[in-house]
DNA sequence: AAGGCCCTTCTTTTT
DNA sequence: GAAGGGCCTT
């Protein structure tokens, strides 16, 4: 085993810590995940801890599988019965074992986001509600913080009209959930201690085979889940947490990093240990982020420390929109790589919103590289592949009614609104399901009993539909899954229906064979192992091994990640602390968390990077620089927002040599208004022809301190910025 | 039934 | 500046 000599006395003392309750308080990059996996195999090595009486909890799949991996890499041997895994992929695990005591079946499916949204609209419409007024997000919003407060239907009290309404959805959404044989995300959890609850046998099993509890990210656990651990600890006592308060960032899903302090509370006599030497940063990124948490109320400082003096300083660079923005990471990352200060792969770029993502892809296109995107939700959200994986759902769950509906016109087989209700009403009529029903038609054919109501052509579609989901259900056992998917999407003919010719289209279809790749790769995983794993996959879980190309990632899937270069982009008022914050001060300190987070993955180089004017629902309005920026001492920074005071002074002379008109700036520190340039000369796409560089395309036009300046893409030379009143272009037709 | 067009309404973050 | 919903035509 790699001895304990390689980490450091307080590593060393949190991994041979005793049993009994632990509390590891780890700062960014103090090697949290070593002390985590010498831990384990400490227990398992040295101790004689059976594996199997051992749970190791995690946030994510690719955190439980490098956990798995450096485990065995350390103990030189496979840990057969170890438990590893996200809470999610446990609970649903224990809750399939014992389906016996839930009202669905072992084989009840997950409900993403979406399918949650159909079903609380489905409610919406039964009870005639105004969905303005009761939004479906809000309302799933409530269940879910709810469900993540361990509050079911029946014990929620409305105290409002409002919440008298969302009870009511609630427990009808609860309903429609059980009969589709389906759970949510959060039923997950409070499904475990519930079952716990009511059934304290089993919860004693479980007690007894857990002799260790280790939990990763314990500043990001819930009620839900802080309930369940302590339910599962409370025989042996073993529950060894490890987190950071300071990088708690998903208070929305009802992460409490107070729980940091429960856990103290809850277990006094719990040992501490504080991990504060950084093995990742150097020392000037340290102090800029320190700087920023340090603002945070309420909070222990801790004092963290490297050996790694100095660093190059930070680069704060103030551009004059989202796509000259996104025009400096890549020109950096260029530089960086001609220098061999870095290599590609060794870079980058956060944002706080995925909708920033555009105009860095945009500005990586245009160069012409590479870059890979973190984003699991994003590929899994698309339509091709939504619909793609409701056929596989349906064959496996035909109670699954979202589903079905997703599936049962998709591709077009003349079945349309009026078939829908007429069948929906034939099954309730019947006291039968719409996948009942249609089972009949395609059994029965003709001779189907609910033939009499259909008209012809509805008729044959519902038959033939009806039959292929039956053929399909009865054959699922013997296909592989990739297999399976092959023939639904040959029979339904999902590429042509896909594939129309635009570039789109290629692309969807492409996107669907990737699925295909994730499907292939699942072997002779059972259909329900291939739902659940695509069901539970996070953003996290995407980002393989280190690329050659620049990552770029939110900085919430950013948690956990270490780059020797980082980019943030975004840094202004309202984008980075988001709008949403402004009026809530737990949210802005979640923003401040969050810079942190995003400051700490940065090993040797850190650029902070704003943009004066940008572009928000359409047209483009003027920011101010985020405040976190302004908690970095100016001895840190370099780069043109190195000194505020300039700054100040620069927006005002800028914004009123604009054109005028519209500007009524008074004082530096006011907040500007929108400013409308005059009209440009040149538009985008345009074709134009310079002395020097021959012909090209317009890509941007805009106006820089009055200065007119246009960005062109040459077939000689690549992209160029010009300014109009020099550059003398000829316009072309075409 | 299906496809197209115009309208609105947003936009945090994700297991 | 996209995506979904409502309304139109074929």
């Amino acid at each position: 085993m790699d001895s304990l000599a390689s980490l450091n006395p307080r590593q060393q003392s949190a991994v041979i810590a005793n049993p009994g309750p632990t509390l590891i308080l780890a700062g960014p990059g103090s090697g949290k995940t070593r002390v985590l996996t010498h831990r384990i195999a400490y227990l398992v090595g040295q101790m004689g801890v059976a594996p199997y009486r051992i749970m190791a909890v995690t946030f994510t799949n690719k955190a439980a599988r490098e956990m798995k991996t450096r485990v065995e890499a350390l103990l030189e041997g496979q840990l057969r019965g170890l438990t590893v895994g996200t809470f999610h992929s446990i609970c649903a695990r224990f809750l399939r074992r014992e389906a016996e005591h839930l009202p669905v079946t072992a084989d009840f499916v997950i409900f993403d986001d979406s399918d949650q949204q159909a079903l609380v609209k489905q409610v919406i419409k039964e009870f005639n509600l105004n969905d303005k007024q009761y939004a479906p997000g809000k309302l799933l919003n409530k269940i879910s913080s709810a469900k993540n407060e361990l509050i079911g239907p029946d014990e929620f009290t409305a105290s409002t009209y409002f919440n008298e309404i969302v009870k009511r959805v609630y427990v009808r959404y609860q309903q429609l959930l059980v009969a589709n044989n389906a759970l949510d995300f959060d039923d997950l959890l409070m499904g475990v201690v519930e079952l716990f609850r009511r059934h304290p046998e089993v919860l004693a099993k479980y007690q007894r085979q857990y002799e260790h509890i280790l939990v990763d990210e314990w500043q990001d656990t819930n009620t839900a889940q802080y309930t369940l651990l302590r339910q599962l600890a409370a025989q042996h006592r073993n529950l060894y947490a490890v987190g950071d308060p300071d990088q708690s960032v998903y208070r929305f899903r009802g992460a409490d990093y107070r729980n940091v302090r429960k856990f103290q509370e809850d277990y006094p006599d719990a040992l501490t240990i504080l991990l504060e030497r950084n093995y990742r940063s150097t020392q000037v990124i340290l102090d800029a982020a320190m700087a920023v948490i340090d603002q945070h109320p309420g909070r222990t400082r801790k004092q963290l420390f490297t050996e790694r003096q100095g660093g190059a300083a930070i680069y704060a660079y103030e551009a004059y929109n989202e796509q000259d923005e996104a025009q400096f990471v890549v020109d950096t990352i260029a530089e960086l790589t001609r220098t061999g200060l870095a290599a590609p792969g060794d870079c980058a770029v956060m944002y706080r919103t995925n909708a920033q993502s555009r105009s860095v892809e945009e500005a990586f296109l245009r160069a012409g590289l590479p870059y890979r995107l973190v984003g699991a939700q994003r590929f899994y959200g698309r339509k091709e592949i939504k619909d793609a994986l409701a056929y596989l759902r349906l064959i496996h769950n035909p109670a699954d009614s979202v589903s079905l509906l997703r599936v049962i016109n998709t591709p077009p087989r003349g079945i349309g609104g009026k078939t829908l209700e007429l069948l929906n009403e034939l099954a309730t009529a019947n006291g039968l399901t719409v996948a009942d029903v249609l089972r009949d038609l395609g059994d029965s054919g003709n001779q189907s009993r609910f033939m009499a109501r259909l008209g012809n052509k509805a008729a044959t579609s519902l038959i033939n539909f009806g039959r292929m989901l039956t053929h399909w259900h009865s054959a699922r056992g013997e296909l592989a899954i990739v297999q399976l998917l092959d023939t639904v999407l040959n029979r339904i003919g999902y590429k042509e229906y896909l594939d129309d010719g635009t570039e789109e289209g290629e692309e969807r279809w492409a996107n669907v064979l990737e699925l295909r790749g994730v499907a292939a790769d699942a072997g002779d995983m059972t259909l329900a192992e291939f739902l659940e794993q695509v069901a539970l996959v996070s953003d996290q879980d995407t980002l393989a091994e280190e690329g050659k190309a620049p990552t770029l990632l939110t900085l919430h899937a950013a948690k956990g990640l270490e780059f020797p270069v980082v980019f943030i982009v975004g840094l202004d008022e309202g984008v980075l602390p988001h709008q949403r914050s402004f009026d809530d001060p737990e949210a802005m300190h979640e923003e401040r968390r969050l810079m942190y987070v995003g400051l700490t993955r940065a090993k040797d180089r850190l650029y902070l990077i704003r943009a004066f004017r940008r572009s928000l629902y359409g047209d483009s309005a003027l920011s101010d620089v985020s405040r976190f920026l302004g908690d970095i001492p100016t001895n840190l920074l370099t780069g043109n927002l190195s000194n505020r005071q300039t700054r100040a002074e620069t927006y005002y002379k800028r914004a009123t040599t604009w054109d005028g008109g519209t500007l009524n700036l008074s004082t530096p520190n006011q907040k500007p208004v929108t400013v409308r340039p005059s009209e440009p000369t040149y538009r985008t796409s345009q074709r134009v022809r310079h002395a020097q560089f021959g012909e090209g395309i317009v890509l941007e036009t805009k106006f820089v301190g009055g200065d007119e300046e246009v960005i062109i893409v040459f077939e000689s030379v690549g992209v160029k910025r010009l300014a109009v009143r020099v550059a003398k272009l000829e316009t072309l037709k075409g």
